[in-house]
DNA sequence: GTACTTGCAAAGATTTTGCTTCCAA
DNA sequence: TTGGAAGCAAAATCTTTGCAAGTAC
């Protein structure tokens, strides 16, 4: 997933004009959930923080997350608790989309449709609710699993 | 949300077709969750068990649980996270539903929508996947709250 | 009778808080 | 310079595990 520098920069960007203060610890931070190319926890996350900066602490991580989930620009996924109960983060730059785990071969996938817009309309019309953030995961069993699936697993 | 004796039953006849050992506590729990009229987090379904059973402990709620999820006859849901990491569980005896979160004031609303129903079938098709359990939330400002609500916050 | 379940205690995992020092604007 | 952020240690919260004793089938 090559990315060009200034989408690289979308995030950071996003927080200066925002007001945030950027430091040295949130722009590293901020880099990795931008050009990830896949979910992370927390905890993967600050592992890739610290071989950059060995100092930066953990606690910094999830105040990041807590802040960058404050400004709705990251999403907070479970991905089906397939691993014990951590979340997922990733960048809120690309439309919604569904997430659809295998709980199989724990493979993940993702899929936009028109459809998952159109809905999210109609909740806003009918519920006159204002959404800021939706979430769609849905668990079973993908293309290449399907067929070893057994009825009743 | 007046239910029958039936309905209230209809989860642990399903463990029982399905050959799952009924002890006394879990026929207990199993009926809160189903008589339950809101979502509930693991504690307060321990808290309520122990109004009738006060050997019940917490470890056998988590572990009930548990096994109603992997029988897929649970949803666990985050609701945004409003309060904690903590999940909260319901019966999955209606149909598949949207939960609103309001951010504002923490009110809770359910949404149906047949173009829910359309857009799984659209996954199921387009990706060929095999959905088990899919989860909608969404965050935002519920209609009674929405006029409060300033940009930004 | 036997395999599965419970309770208890303890550990594990993840996330948050208090407080001091540091640094971006 | 100064209010917000980071680091550190400790706590809080939620969930899981090991094992002995109990119980559904």
């Amino acid at each position: 997933m090559a990315q060009s520098h200034s989408v690289r920069r979308a995030l950071e960007r996003e927080l200066i004009s925002r007001g945030v203060r950027m430091t040295r610890q949130r722009r590293l931070l901020v880099q990795i959930i931008q050009s990830a190319d896949r979910h992370m926890d927390a905890i993967m996350l600050w592992e890739r923080a610290r071989a950059e900066d060995p100092t930066l602490n953990k606690v910094t991580v999830y105040r990041t997350l807590g802040m960058l989930k404050k400004h709705g620009l990251v999403d907070e996924l479970d991905l089906m608790h397939l691993e014990g109960e951590k979340h997922y983060y990733e960048a809120r730059t690309m439309r919604d989309h569904i997430h659809l785990t295998c709980v199989n071969c724990g493979r993940i996938q993702e899929f936009e449709s028109p459809l998952f817009e159109r809905l999210k309309g109609q909740i806003e019309r009918k519920k006159r609710f204002q959404i800021r953030v939706v979430r769609i995961e849905a668990g079973g069993y993908c293309d290449r699993c399907r067929a070893l699936a057994k009825p009743g697993n």
